[in-house]
DNA sequence: GTCTATAGTCGGATAGAC
DNA sequence: GTCTATCCGACTATAGAC
């Protein structure tokens, strides 16, 4: 149990990357220094260039965890979906329900695990000034979600799945739910939140799903 | 028209808060140097000292510009809302074509405007990880526009101003639209778009008044 | 008010002992 | 595989000429 009793540098390099998931979410590339990454691993400076070959390799590795931890994360209710997208026999009711565990689990995942705390960083800048490591997020993660999303909505509403309208709509409802993420500071003054544990995670969850059946309902009878 | 003609520094201070906004935004406060910012304005690195004590005040300096100029562009349909909001004889489809107003005026600022696509940077970092410059922007221009967003949801649904339900829809009206520039780079592999000009800004805003209506409308005879 | 020169600190990467 | 020592470049801020 203690910090690094077997074989030392057995997993040095998953410390690393841990390390380094923490240090350039919280700083961004060029301001995380190589010492403040060794240190949190609790390892040496030069194993950063012995393990990876250099800082920008470690960053890509980094990239390259927190795209498999989405896509696992989501791979339940994503797998799902698409198997229902596949049936024809899957009714509206059932489509809608679906989304709503791959909102809720995304939800969970972005907005309310301590991970996400972590990395969200990360995956912010890239989205701001793409580098390699975007690649490595959009393939290997966020592609098939968003896929996922926008076939259940295509689905739902009864358009084509590459309809321009229907990313707009998905890109509508994981905005939604993400504004919790990339506003936190905005919505601590208003809400006075500063985590999002149990309860206001689950109310978050409850306003995307009742907004998300909103918003797919075509407008019949309602006036606006 | 030349570069720096007429008395030189006059304007080397407002040069300088413009480069800050272009560099900090891109690269962040700790990696942000004090020889990009000088160049990119056009003048010495000692003159960042000078004219602001050094690089943290400069920084703080370009956080109330900001402010400031989305206190400006928002001041009209904010201004209207608000009026609107003490006006007991304001109906429902006025007060949501107000809400339209402004969602459509931060739409243009936020995820449409050239500008924004220097600044939006500084915004989320400080989202994250809130400094003394969170509270510039916060005070001087995000509280009064979440304020009256929320006022002009609370009039239309019914509801009372600072009711928690409320806050949560005037963050997910305000995702729906700020995903846009938060997940710029997803946006632009899914749909291809490589800016936010003319018709799409249009459907965004379209989008969100849209959605909005329907966010705001109770279930009345639709089963969900 | 703006510049050059420089002081003092800290960055990433490498060499070589263990 | 991990460490210490070290090179060399880049950083912020200051001093002082103009």
């Amino acid at each position: 149990m203690n910090e690094r009793a077997p074989g030392r540098g057995d997993d040095t390099r998953s410390r690393l990357i841990e390390a380094a998931l923490a240090v350039f979410s919280e700083r961004g590339y060029a301001a995380a220094t190589t010492r403040d990454l060794a240190s949190r691993a609790g390892a040496n400076v030069a194993a950063i260039p012995y393990h990876f070959g250099g800082k920008k390799a470690l960053y890509l590795a980094a990239a390259a965890h927190v795209a498999d931890r989405i896509a696992t994360h989501m791979a339940g209710p994503v797998g799902d979906a698409m198997e229902m997208i596949g049936d024809p026999a899957a009714d509206r009711s059932r489509l809608l329900a679906q989304l709503g565990e791959v909102t809720d689990a995304m939800a969970t995942l972005m907005v309310g695990s301590d991970e996400a705390e972590t990395w969200a960083g990360f995956i912010q800048r890239e989205q701001a000034h793409p580098t390699e490591a975007f690649d490595l997020l959009y393939e290997g993660a966020m592609k098939n979600v968003t896929r996922t999303i926008a076939g259940l909505c295509a689905r739902i509403s009864g358009r084509q799945p590459d309809d321009p309208d229907v990313a707009m709509d998905m890109f509508g409802i994981m905005g939604q739910l993400l504004v919790f993420r990339t506003s936190r500071a905005a919505v601590q003054r208003r809400l006075g939140w500063d985590d999002y544990r149990g309860d206001r995670l689950a109310a978050i969850q409850a306003m995307v799903r009742r907004n998300t059946a909103r918003l797919l309902t075509p407008d019949d009878g309602a006036r606006s």
